[in-house]
RNA sequence: GUCCUGUUAGCUCAGGUGGUAGAGCAACUCCCUUUUAAGGAGUGGGUCCUUGGUUCGAGUCCAAGACAGGACACCA
């Protein structure tokens, strides 16, 4: 896989360096500071009279991101994680024979090295390492990107990742954001008193959403086992156990198209509260985005593109109420099946037969409300139809007391007071069963054990889950999740398959 | 799944109407001790995504496929 000429070139050097008695690969490390540290102790040399002291000694390591080689002296860029400084090589100031045997003829641009030396400031006014010890910490044998444009290929990006990560600082900074987010999340509801769980990743029967799951096998025990699609049942299993108030920040896994907002796995907190009805989550989402404004210093008019989203204010709004007064469908419309059945069709809008009130009504929303949705809106009081895990209002039997909060057109939470009622819950799983055996794919499974936890009684509560991947996306300003996620999905690459290909044959071979 | 666009050197990109493959950076050989995408002289480097087809001749035209990006559909 070595037999690109650039690569051979740097593989001779490595050689070279072995030969000359240096270890190329090296874990002998002495640093003992980071570059903003040393940039930030020596911003006081620029006031210094003769702008240098050679008495401050420090050792910094990094990569090395540009080479200027000036004959005798070079300056070079290396980067650390903190940041990237400027140092100057002269080969009167290293050992006898160094500079010109093994640093100007082995070391380049993509080398990890450590430096030893003073501080100054160069004529054009920048602070700079004088190098008095130069040791490489690590040969690169790939060449890097092109320093001015880097790498732009997307493909690229995120198929190597580790190269993007080297080239484009901002893409770090985005995933520094993400971690900070999830911690942040994570603190949040530690300090309201909830617990951290880990629910299982397979399920016997993949259920909380409407989604088609992976399936895997189990040898040992002979039986398919689905990636979960959410955790949901499982948290209110432990909710029936007694735990009152329980969040799971991981995985989900879903079968389906890829896209802008849509990765095969992505990431999600989901938590459930005993005691507590929806009103309450709406309550707690509006102090947790306070509270990641707050913590990450993000203000309140925050830029999405050509969006600017206010999050100054959540609005909320019923969602019979939104298909008037946001999505222009007149109100006897909205409540009448057949109306609405007109309705989309004199506007070309395709819905499959039989749909129910319930349904059309979503399917109105999902039409004409949704990327109307700009600044933060919980949507709430959703049809019983399309809400098969959400208690019915007690004022009124045909809504669910459930809210979805949406930003910027894109739905980011999606939350309900629980049902508890055992037998409601084993009737809407049979309507679910019933709808899978006439043909809709993505219908829950009857989870009998799920129902028989309820049976024991669960205290009133309500859970929410919130997509971490795409509230990443609202407060970093990216517009495909796979910038917010390190290693998003990709086919296969071609390579990949041929391989693949020859295994099998060979395997069928030996067979 | 559908439609549109793209794929040329390690990277970023050029390559009217078909006629021996180009630049910058990077690499290699030199010059150069305060540079800022350092500069100067020279050299090497290509499965033009793949497979077929049309043609005397294909990076270029046609077809199929692969991968990517975007839009739509599906989906929470």
């Amino acid at each position: 896989m070595f037999s690109n000429q650039y690569i051979q070139e740097r593989l001779s050097k490595v050689q070279r360096l072995k030969e000359l008695g240096y270890n190329p690969y090296t874990n002998e490390t002495d640093r003992n500071t980071t570059i903003a540290k040393f940039a930030n102790v020596n911003s006081d040399v620029h006031d210094l009279e003769d702008r240098r002291d050679e008495k401050r000694i420090y050792t910094v390591a990094g990569r090395i991101k540009f080479f200027r080689l000036m004959g005798k002296a070079s300056f070079l860029k290396i980067e650390d994680e903190s940041g990237i400084l400027q140092i100057y090589v002269a080969r009167d100031n290293l050992e006898e024979g160094f500079y010109n045997t093994v640093f100007k003829k082995n070391v380049e641009v993509g080398d990890i090295v450590e430096v030893t030396g003073f501080p100054f400031v160069t004529n054009k006014g920048e602070l700079t390492l004088n190098v008095s010890k130069l040791t490489l910490l690590t040969k690169a044998i790939s060449p890097l990107p092109e320093k001015y444009h880097g790498i732009q290929d997307k493909e690229l990006r995120y198929r190597q990742r580790y190269l993007d990560l080297i080239m484009n600082s901002e893409v770090k900074k985005t995933f520094h954001t993400r971690s900070k987010i999830i911690s942040l999340t994570r603190r949040f509801f530690e300090d309201k008193g909830f617990l951290e769980v880990e629910t299982p990743m397979m399920h016997p029967i993949p259920g909380g959403a409407n989604a088609k799951p992976f399936v895997t096998h189990h040898n040992a025990l002979g039986v398919d086992r689905y990636l979960r699609i959410a955790p949901e049942l499982y948290l209110k299993r432990l909710i029936v156990g007694g735990f009152e108030a329980v969040f799971e920040i991981n995985r989900n896994f879903r079968n389906e198209g890829m896209d802008a907002t849509h990765n095969p796995e992505f990431t999600s907190i989901e938590f459930y509260w005993a005691y507590k009805n929806y009103q309450d989550l709406i309550e707690i989402t509006k102090e947790y985005f306070e509270y990641l404004f707050d913590h990450l210093d993000l203000p309140k008019l925050l830029p999405y593109g050509d969006l600017e989203i206010d999050f100054s204010e959540f609005k909320q709004i019923p969602l019979i109420e939104s298909l008037s007064s946001i999505g222009g469908v007149p109100e006897d419309v909205a409540t009448d099946k057949d109306k609405i059945l007109a309705y989309l069709k004199e506007r070309n809008i395709e819905v499959e037969e039989g749909m129910n009130l319930g349904q059309l009504q979503g399917e109105l929303f999902d039409e004409f409300v949704e990327d109307k949705l700009i600044n933060p809106t919980f949507i709430t009081e959703y049809p019983v139809e399309i809400s098969p895990l959400a208690r019915r209002s007690d004022a009124n039997p045909d809504v669910t007391e459930r809210f979805e909060l949406f930003i910027a057109g894109k739905e980011i939470a999606n939350a309900f007071s629980e049902l508890n009622d055992p037998v409601d819950q084993l009737e809407r799983f049979e309507a679910q069963v019933a709808a899978k055996d006439s043909g809709d794919d993505e219908a829950h499974e009857m989870d009998e054990d799920f129902v028989r936890a309820l049976s024991y009684g669960m205290s009133p509560c309500a859970g929410q889950g919130i997509g971490i991947d795409r509230l990443v996306m609202m407060l970093t300003n990216q517009h495909t999740i796979r910038d917010v996620l390190l290693f998003p999905a990709m086919r296969p690459e071609s390579k990949e398959v041929i391989a693949k290909e020859l295994e099998e044959e060979v395997e069928k071979k030996e067979n």
